[in-house]
DNA sequence: TGTACATCAGTGAACGCGCGTTCACTGATGTAC
DNA sequence: TGTACATCAGTGAACGCGCGTTCACTGATGTAC
């Protein structure tokens, strides 16, 4: 059989990442292709044909995760807010509400764990660490209160990964406290 | 060839133990029991013969690596300072000073965040945690500053794993952020 | 002090199978004329 | 408007091999008597 009628292409390629994620929550890496194309109401086939190879899939998923808390970030932006440090408040209310989804937080992380060994992968991570900074340099605050802040959030995000797992109200406050501190001048 | 004179069984199974870490470092997880018992002088048949299984070896190393960090706080803390939050004030020297190795600390996270789809491991992950956060909440610090000291520490060791490498000078500086703001009444 | 026996700490060859990858083939959709 | 052809988006069977695991065997060390 070809194409299958009633799904575009890029819904198909967009379903197997999705599978590909609930998978990698469940199982880890050693998630199967066979499995994920099967959630994914594919053959194996044709998992490969959008994906060439397993490490292929494994790179989109986390470009499309680094991709995403971008967007997450950008989107969380208080447009009224035109004071120093308005990207780093938008970073600490998205990192937090992400560790508040304790177990999607620690299957990103768990990804790109894994491909911290695939060389591809991390040049990508890097590229996108070293854009995080520029912007966030950028956004107007002391360099002290930087380092504290975006080590704080992030933090909290990768807690998860080793046991960890903070209260909703600790996080709360933790955000409470985080964006007082990028408020100048008092 | 049985037994080989010159070194204990003790020390052949930490050998495995530090070979397998390395070899973790170099190609991630998918690190071959042959190597690492190459590495270490053993055979494979001699490897299993310590760890039964590809997972108890992985066990064995987060359980190690646990066991060594806490030692290493533990030892880190200032026999002189007996006021409160000296315990805290040695995870943050020892979580900076394993962050300035910033690749030894991501091999650790690797080994962690793979095994976080094993259920033993998980467990064992959680009940370091909880006995961490016992310890740590009986140091005496007011709960709010606990919670941006640690999350701090723990994002200074995390950041590596996606890609962001703080500069030396900047997590000596944010050590000393982290040491001041435990010492209460200022 | 020698002997017999059990256990420890391995060796190294063979197995087997899970899983990523290849490949020949196919039915829809798009394009040229 | 029909026809021919190319391309797209897959299918599903077969392959092959890397790698974890099993297994029969062994030489040193420890213990009982």
């Amino acid at each position: 059989m070809g194409r299958t009628a009633g799904r575009d292409p890029e819904q198909t390629r967009s379903a197997l990442l999705d599978a590909a994620g609930q998978l990698v929550r469940e199982r880890g890496i050693s998630a199967t292709l066979d499995d994920v194309a099967r959630r994914a109401g594919v053959s194996k086939g044709g998992l490969l044909y959008h994906f060439a190879s397993k490490q292929e899939l494994l790179l989109a998923m986390a470009h499309d995760w680094l991709e995403r808390f971008r967007m997450a970030v950008l989107a969380a932006v208080d447009p009224d807010d035109d004071a120093p440090g308005s990207l780093v408040r938008a970073y600490v209310r998205t990192s937090i509400d992400g560790a508040l989804d304790a177990a999607a937080t620690r299957d990103a992380l768990v990804v790109i764990a894994h491909l911290s060994t695939v060389e591809a992968v991390t040049d990508l991570a890097r590229a996108d660490a070293l854009r995080w900074q520029d912007d966030l340099r950028a956004d107007g605050l002391p360099e002290d209160v930087l380092l504290l802040v975006l080590a704080a959030a992030d933090g909290a995000s990768a807690q998860p990964v080793w046991g960890m797992e903070p209260a909703p109200e600790e996080l709360e406050r933790l955000r409470e406290q985080l964006l007082a501190l990028t408020v100048l001048d008092q």
